[in-house]
DNA sequence: TAGCAGTATTG
DNA sequence: CAATAC
DNA sequence: GCTA
């Protein structure tokens, strides 16, 4: 049976494959070249190509692809005659039609010299500013072969060429066979219309009410696409449909064509249009990219290994981004921070080996690393800047990809190398959010524990869609995708490759030189005409597209800086950017400069007319690129260099007030995408973050903000409070803040912990260091290990700065407080036993119904952000019920254990289905022992099938919590006092092994005694609950009960008083133990105080012996997909187990006097009300936890006094 | 169907 | 204002 | 190109 479903799901990959290739076929058809054909001719192409050169340089100056006349020689002549001519092109819908259809109608087409007849010549566009045509003003157009737009008559809206982007359009469009009609006319075929443009404004201009059926319109995106698939692709997609468009989508007859002639992609993988097979182009490849090469002056600089600490690199090789989400009291918080802090940093670089693919890692030739800015594959440095980043180097050696790519990092490396040539591809050209789209894409595949290779697995991660499920699943099944090797060889673009780089120039710039036909850095200087800095930029090219090494950031740093203290010694410098990320080269330097207590135009004042003038003078200021001139202005940019040296070094300088410095830090530290999170949540949550402070009330209607307000920034008075380290400062205020948003807004908090540990804690570090990343990895510790995480975090911050002892200390101060109150309460509630006044029990009850919502609401938040696949899903809805029918002590463990083990099971059977990888380990397994592993993964299958098309996808959506960061992989440098080495490996293991004998122990003492003590038993329960609880807040409660209810300890009733309140505390949920500790003391010889330090200890231990323990051997771990596997399943069975607790706390909210046990709160239709009104208002009217319920409490009391009066 | 970060400098 | 940059 |  499972041998059937492994068999068939084989098949099912093997049909894909088939279908692909036979997708492949077609096109091929379509091309009017069968395959061998296509490789010959690619052959013949070659060797034309070699032989002339000269033909070749003249056509790429037109700016049109070499490719085309390329093949056109060798191309069958055949195609010389047949000329498009689609005056009238029939049904309009041919424009629509895909290639096929088009090529079919043009065979038959009119002959073109009638087109020209009717059509007259097209309007020349005027290249903005100096560019010229180069010959004879006229544009040249591609071969004929090469003209999809033949026959086409473009009017473009606006139809002028003022704006460079549409002229280059025009022209791009002219040379491919359109005409440009300068004035509107019935010939016209399609309109062209600007993104900012809607089909309103257009009817307008055109004074048409309605615009002809047979009329093509469409965005700009439109001619480009068809362009750069080299035919006419469907004009009915939605991303050529232009703003207000609300037009059917096809007009009948266009239905039919389209829907026939398209089957095949649509049913395929919506591909756009594949256009002619790559092949056909391929032949002028080769020689554009040597020409590109020379010409790009391309500075194969040999990266320095700037062989950081070794140690350091087997610490931290990874890191996975995606920690197992692990519900937490603060929802969002937790996990939006994180995820902000993961995006940006670094995670997971995860050699395989660790420490052998460190020692080579700096330059390892082999490995694609997938990754980006400082790892270049080879020691060769294409020179690259910002905009570059997310280029691959390796598009020349796609074929090696697979290979080392597979190895190299996750299960998904194949896919992620191939999108981002994707990307890059669209970086160029392409809009700019597709590319935002495609690396969010590719961050969560990179997080992903499981090769994904169906568009429905693809489907249901997150930021991944419709359009990018299907190219996954192709790549995946072939290895390649088609409109990837379209694109490709687009010998233009290495040209244009180059020009971008220049500094000043962007896709703007480069695209207008390269239609002028310039075609190197040396053309430009001598004819293009350049702005200063591009002058500037294409001098030191070089120079400025090389990284530079550390050492040398840290050199220019120093000579500003020393500098600016002959000057005044109050000043402060720091680097920024990279190099205090910790990168082992950076691309410029930057300097952040500040002075206590000084404002800003006290800086400006010296920092330009002092600091510059000086440093300019003595020659290490070389260039001025961008300097501030206004009053507000704070910056300058410019170029450095180094005595005795001659490469200039881009240096930008930052000036900031004192009291700005935080949120200055955070920008200036970066790594523009983190900024891009961070300001993407604080605009989620109302505010708004830029480099001078975090500002609220931030009101965004269409486009802009009103109320801007005071800087919440600034770590003030919380010093005062804690005396203890710097970072208990920024720290505790954060989490104090956190408690009163309540616990599913962290959002702000967490920007402002960001700025509060900039502004207190990173001066000091000293600079060059990364201050991230080990609290980046604090919190995946936290988050991965049972306990209170705030609690956890704390500690661990507190004890990695200033030893053990301060971590302790921070623990007490922060739980001491809630737990002594608790304490207290549990004193008070002990003596007045069943006396409660009227009016409490109606306040409890009130407070308990609100908790209920808000633990609802928990519940439901956590399970949508935490848990998002079928399987947790599925664990979940296990977890929640099996938590309600039944509980006892050894119960929750054992669910726990069984849940990891169940998404351990299904990731790995689904790696073995798909992943050709695991499949020999397992299929050995499988053979002697059939049962578990096979089962498991049987029933995987018939899930699949069962569920159709939305099987398993892994650990989806990660929430917010890990992937934000798509980009994140540099190297980094961690001075060691910062790192997470406060326990070496043997300490770890001493922890860890203590936490577990301590949990034997305690269970074996526990059973073998026939009259365990109290105290020993209450220690017991609660060091088991500490050990389990992931996630604190809410699913403490669940376990709590049974833990101490259950046994007798503590009458419902009281842990219903006892719960209401701790809801309404400051410290840890789960000081509410304490609470119960004392109580469960009651009535033996056991003093009260003694039960509730037991329980304080017995709960609090085991998480921070865990995290402590792990601390030391974190990074190693991280790096395991078991472990992950299993977490999530655990997590997961947490979550079910608060949907648990909403439904024991609703049987058993309701509370009087009359009762010794609560009562349904159903009992009363206020409650009920009660309830929701929590939920609502903490949903979706932004009430905090808190308020929530102490609202709960009021209408309690509400609801008491017209009851009883 | 709009939104995707928020600014600063240049020409 | 658009382009480029951080 | 994804999300809401
Ligand atoms: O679009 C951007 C670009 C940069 N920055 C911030 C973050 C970045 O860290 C800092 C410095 O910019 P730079 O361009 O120098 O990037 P970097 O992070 O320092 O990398 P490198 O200089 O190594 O290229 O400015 C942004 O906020 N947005
Ligand atoms: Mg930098």
């Amino acid at each position: 049976m499972s041998i059937m479903s492994v068999a068939s799901a084989e098949k099912m990959l093997q049909e894909k494959r088939t279908f692909y290739a036979s997708l492949d076929r077609a096109l091929a058809d379509s091309d009017d070249e069968p395959d061998p054909g296509r490789t010959a001719s690619v052959k013949a192409l070659r060797n034309a190509s070699k032989h002339h050169p000269g033909h070749h340089s003249r056509e790429v100056s037109s700016g049109l692809p070499r490719s085309a006349s390329d093949t056109n020689l060798v191309k069958e002549p055949s195609r010389r005659f047949n000329d498009p001519a689609q005056v009238e092109r029939p049904e309009t819908s041919s424009g629509r039609a895909p290639p096929r259809l088009i090529k079919s109608a043009t065979i038959t087409g009119v002959p073109s010299e009638i087109v020209t007849l009717a059509a007259p010549v097209t309007a020349i566009p005027k290249m903005p500013k100096s560019m010229k045509r180069k010959r004879d003003g006229t544009t040249q157009l591609v071969p004929e072969a090469q003209q999809i737009f033949k026959g086409m008559h473009f009017y473009f809206f606006p139809n002028d060429d003022k704006n460079p982007a549409r002229a280059m359009r025009m022209m791009k469009a002219i040379e491919f066979g359109a005409t440009w009609q300068k004035n509107w006319a019935p010939i016209v075929t399609h309109v062209i219309v600007d993104k900012l443009y809607d089909l309103a404004t257009l009817t307008k201009h055109l004074e048409l009410s309605n615009l002809p059926h047979q009329l093509i319109v469409v965005n700009e995106n439109y001619p480009s696409d068809c362009i750069a698939f080299r035919t006419i692709v469907n004009p009915q997609q939605k991303r050529f449909r232009l703003k207000g468009d609300v037009r059917p989508e096809l007009t009948k007859l266009g239905t039919a064509m389209v829907a026939a002639s398209s089957a095949e992609q649509q049913k395929s993988l919506e591909l756009k249009p594949a256009g002619r097979s790559v092949m056909a182009r391929a032949p002028e490849s080769p020689k554009t990219t040597d020409e590109a090469a020379s010409s790009q002056r391309v500075t194969v600089t040999r990266i320095e290994p700037m062989p950081p600490v070794r140690d350091d690199r087997n610490d931290r090789p990874a890191t996975c981004a995606t920690e197992p989400q692990v519900p937490a009291p603060n929802i969002d918080s937790t996990a939006e921070f994180d995820a902000a802090v993961r995006q940006a940093k670094d995670l997971q670089y995860v050699p395989l080996d660790e420490e052998g693919e460190d020692a080579s890692r700096p330059t390892s030739s082999e490995g694609p690393a997938t990754d980006d800015e400082e790892e270049p594959p080879t020691g060769l440095i294409p020179l690259q800047k910002r905009k570059a980043k997310y280029q691959n180097f390796q598009d020349k050696f796609q074929c090696m990809q697979k290979h080392s790519a597979e190895s190299s990092d996750g299960p998904n490396a194949t896919t992620i190398t191939i999108l981002q040539q994707m990307a890059d591809y669209y970086g160029k050209t392409g809009d700019e959010w597709r590319i935002r789209a495609y690396r969010k894409a590719i961050g969560t595949l990179r997080n992903h524990p499981v090769k994904i290779s169906t568009r429905e697995e693809a489907l249901a991660l997150p930021q991944i869609g419709e359009r990018l499920a299907c190219k996954i699943e192709e790549i995946a099944t072939t290895n390649r995708l088609r409109r990837l090797d379209n694109v490709k060889a687009e010998p233009n673009d290495q040209i244009l490759q180059t020009f971008m780089q220049v500094y000043g120039a962007g896709l703007a710039k480069a695209s207008e030189w390269v239609a002028q036909g310039h075609k190197t850095l040396d053309e430009l200087l001598e004819k293009a005409c350049l702005s200063e800095n591009q002058r500037i930029g294409i001098d030191h090219y070089e120079d400025f597209n090389s990284r530079i090494p550390r050492a040398e950031v840290a050199q220019h740093g120093n000579f500003v800086r020393q500098a600016l203290h002959n000057i005044d010694p109050a000043f402060e410098i720091i680097v920024g950017g990279s190099y205090r990320r910790g990168a082992s080269t950076s691309g410029d330097i930057d300097c952040l400069i500040t002075r206590p207590d000084t404002t800003s135009a006290h800086l400006r004042a010296v920092v330009l007319e002092q600091l510059i003038p000086t440093l300019t003078a003595s020659g290490f200021l070389v260039a001025s690129l961008a300097a501030t001139h206004k009053d507000d202005g704070c910056k300058w940019h410019g170029a450095s260099c180094l005595p005795g040296r001659k490469t200039w070094r881009r240096i930008d300088l930052l000036l900031v007030p004192s009291d700005e410095l935080g949120a200055a830090l955070i920008y200036f530290t970066g790594n523009d995408i983190f900024n891009r999170n961070m300001r993407l949540l604080a605009s989620t949550k109302g505010m708004r973050l830029n480099q001078r402070g975090l500002y609220k009330g931030c009101l965004r209607g269409h486009g802009r903000k009103k109320l801007s307000e005071g800087t919440l920034v600034e770590g003030r008075d919380e010093k005062r409070i804690f005396e203890l380290s710097k970072a208990a400062e920024a720290v505790l205020p954060v989490f104090a803040a956190n408690w009163h948003l309540g616990f599913t807004a962290f959002g702000g908090p967490s920007v402002h912990f960001q700025i509060v540990r900039h502004r207190n804690l990173l001066p000091e570090e000293t600079i060059g260091i990364n201050q991230k990343q080990p609290y980046q990895e604090l919190f995946a510790i936290c988050q991965a290990t049972p306990g209170p995480g705030s609690t956890k975090m704390l500690f661990s911050i507190n004890a990695l700065h200033s030893g053990w002892l301060a971590g302790h200390l921070a623990f007490l101060i922060w739980s001491l407080p809630g737990a002594l109150g608790m304490y207290g309460l549990s004193l008070g509630v002990a003596r007045i036993d069943q006396l409660l006044p009227g009016p409490v029990y109606a306040l409890l009850t009130g407070l308990n119904a609100a908790t209920v919502g808000i633990i609802a609401l928990a519940a439901v938040q956590l399970a949508e952000k935490a848990v998002t696949d079928r399987l947790t899903r599925g664990v979940v809805l296990v977890g929640g019920c099996a938590g309600m029918l039944y509980s006892a002590l050894w119960y929750f463990p054992v669910l726990m254990v069984g849940a990891g083990l169940a998404t351990l099971g299904w990731d790995f059977g689904v790696l073995q289905r798909s992943g050709e990888v695991v499949r020999r380990a397992l299929g050995r397994r499988s053979s002697s022992e059939p049962s578990a592993q096979e089962r498991a993964r049987e029933v995987d299958v018939e899930l699949q099938t069962a569920s159709g098309n939305e099987p398993p996808a892994l650990q989806a959506k990660e929430g917010s919590s890990s992937n934000i960061l798509e980009r994140d992989d540099e190297p980094r440098i961690v001075p060691a006092h910062i790192q997470l080495d406060l326990s070496s490996w043997q300490t770890s293991l001493i922890l860890l092994t203590l936490a577990l004998a301590l949990l034997v122990a305690l269970l074996v003492l526990r059973s073998q005694l026939p009259h365990p003590p109290r105290g020993l038993s209450i220690f017991a329960n609660l060091y088991l609950g500490g050990t389990i609880i992931f996630g604190g807040g809410p699913v403490v409660i669940p376990l709590l009960r049974t833990y101490i209810v259950a046994e007798g300890w503590v009458s419902s009733r009281d842990f219903l008083i006892g719960l209401a309140v701790i809801q309404a505390f400051p410290g840890p949920n789960f000081n509410f133990a304490v609470y119960l500790g004392s109580l469960a003391a009651l009535g033996t010889p056991l003093p009260s105080a003694v039960g509730a330090l037991l329980a304080f200890v017995g709960i609090f231990a085991p998480g921070i012996l865990i995290s402590a323990g792990l601390m030391g051997v974190w990074s190693r771990l991280r790096a395991q997909r078991w472990l992950k596997s299993f977490l999530r399943g655990v997590n997961a069975l947490a979550v079910g187990l608060v949907f648990t607790a909403v439904y024991r706390l609703w049987q058993l909210g309701y509370i009087d006097a009359q009762h010794s046990v609560g009562q349904p709160l159903g009992s009363d239709p206020w409650w009920v009300v009660v309830t929701a009104t929590s939920f609502v208002t903490g949903r979706w009217f932004g009430l905090n936890a808190a308020a929530a319920i102490l609202l709960g409490g009021v209408m309690g009391l509400v609801w008491y006094g017209i009851v009883t009066g």
